[in-house]
DNA sequence: CGGGTCGTTGACACATTTCAAGTTTAGTGG
DNA sequence: CCACTAAACTTGAAATGTGTCAACGACCCG
């Protein structure tokens, strides 16, 4: 089994050219053939360094291009009118940042850069045109969106129904699992939220996330230094946040997770 | 301006046989040619008519077919281990209930009727071999995610930054747009959802959904009796809920809000 | 008429916010 | 290497929004 998917994946990466899109959603999806992944790479722009704490894209503003991650976090978010902001999203090394630029006039939300990261632009007229011309991407494109939507109602019911501590918990697996980082009982990786951005993305202040992340540590469930986390235990985390990430479609023959 | 859009609807509307999908958003779609429609309309099954609070999908289940909602009302839910229940959809005529179905494998929520409705069933097979061949097919169904990706992230928005109050009056906006029903200063429709549906949605207990409506009565924002609410003054419970409908992409053609 | 669902109420408990300090850490320039 | 600054993290006490529990009332339907 595991022999099969490897050939498989180096079939399909028989690429030696630099591939902006290489480690990408894009390049992911079981709907894509060979040529279709070339047409896209043909249109990407080369990856453009973006600065942290900046705006890549304005709530309300149009953009052009689709932008892809390839390295570095980022994350959408929404203003309320008394200057609350809330995360929608959380974007890591290989989402698409805008998808709804294809479809929609306006961006419904901002897109903040949280660490320093390199982004591939698509144009989306040419974007446009591929997907019509070729299946599998507009397959793509609808099923990452679809998996987009099962991320947010995933949310939604952290946010609506979980306590503070098992959002916290919940959201660092979600992390652990997309970053690709788990593949046993202990785990540590990069983590560069600051305990505010953790409180945009879960609903709480940042006092409060504090004293979360200080029981879970007390808890010998996380630890943390310098920008780098480590869950001694997953599975204890999981259980206590009744994580399941089968949500998430990760797509198994990419990474290592177990499950 | 009114007269080019109703004769457009007139040429676009010249078919006489009776017409499941025609008041849904698969056919609102403004990338949807007519042969587009009309190869739609050819797949889709005749109305089914469905009890109340019977579950037309459940959670983790494989749907072979997409449904359409004709008539009445649905949600989208999720359960959480100990037993809450949190929605990620309200489900009203026109909208389609699950196309997830379309490319993931289960259904990561399970679909409650909450009135007695009809549904339209399309064949995911034949969606899929149509939306391969109709680039403006699968170009709707990628908007249609899009948009219902925004509606989700500002139920976000409410769930992690909004009080109680603002929280029922906001998704009472809301539904007052997707029904179609704005259309002045003072706004009525017909209202199925109980208090307790209304706090599975809100993320709120039952009893506290209660206090805010009482609270939102006295205040003369909202009137309700026998499943019908009306909204005497629609821009104040607006302005209290800081709503803004642009996030719905209400097809300004077919509906009357003003805005 | 009776039983069930839905709405209403009050007293109290508790999770989370608010406010208002500190303290530590990372980064910068001398 | 140190001094200095700003950002991030900590901490405690008090305020408050929402949940919990438990009861009662209104209405619908068979």
């Amino acid at each position: 089994m595991m022999h099969l998917t490897q050939s498989r994946s180096a079939v399909t990466q028989r690429v030696d050219v630099p591939s902006p899109l290489r480690e990408t959603w894009l390049n992911h999806s079981p709907c894509l053939s060979y040529s279709e992944r070339q047409a896209l790479e043909a249109v990407a722009v080369p990856a453009k360094r973006v600065q942290p704490h900046t705006d890549l894209l304005r709530e309300g503003k149009r953009a052009d291009h689709l932008f892809v991650i390839t390295e570095g976090w980022a994350c959408r978010y929404v203003m309320s009118r008394d200057g609350c902001r809330q995360l929608s999203a959380l974007l890591l090394p290989g989402d698409i940042v805008n998808l709804d630029a294809l479809s929609l006039t306006w961006q419904a939300y901002g897109v903040r850069m949280l660490t320093q990261a390199s982004v591939v632009a698509l144009p989306r007229e040419q974007v446009l045109m591929l997907s019509a011309q070729h299946s599998g991407i507009a397959q793509t494109l609808l099923r990452t969106s679809l998996i987009e939507n099962g991320t947010l109602s995933k949310w939604a019911l952290c946010l609506g129904r979980l306590s503070a501590k098992e959002r916290l918990a919940h959201l660092i697996c979600e992390l652990a699992v997309r970053i690709r980082a788990v593949d046993g009982k202990s785990v540590s990786f990069d983590f560069p939220l600051t305990q505010e951005t953790l409180a945009d993305a879960l609903g709480l202040t940042p006092v409060h996330v504090n004293r979360m992340v200080r029981e879970l540590r007390a808890e010998g469930l996380v630890e943390d230094a310098h920008r780098t986390i480590t869950l001694p235990d997953v599975a204890a985390l999981r259980r206590m946040a009744s994580f399941d990430a089968s949500y998430l479609h990760v797509n198994v023959h990419t990474s290592r997770v177990s499950n």
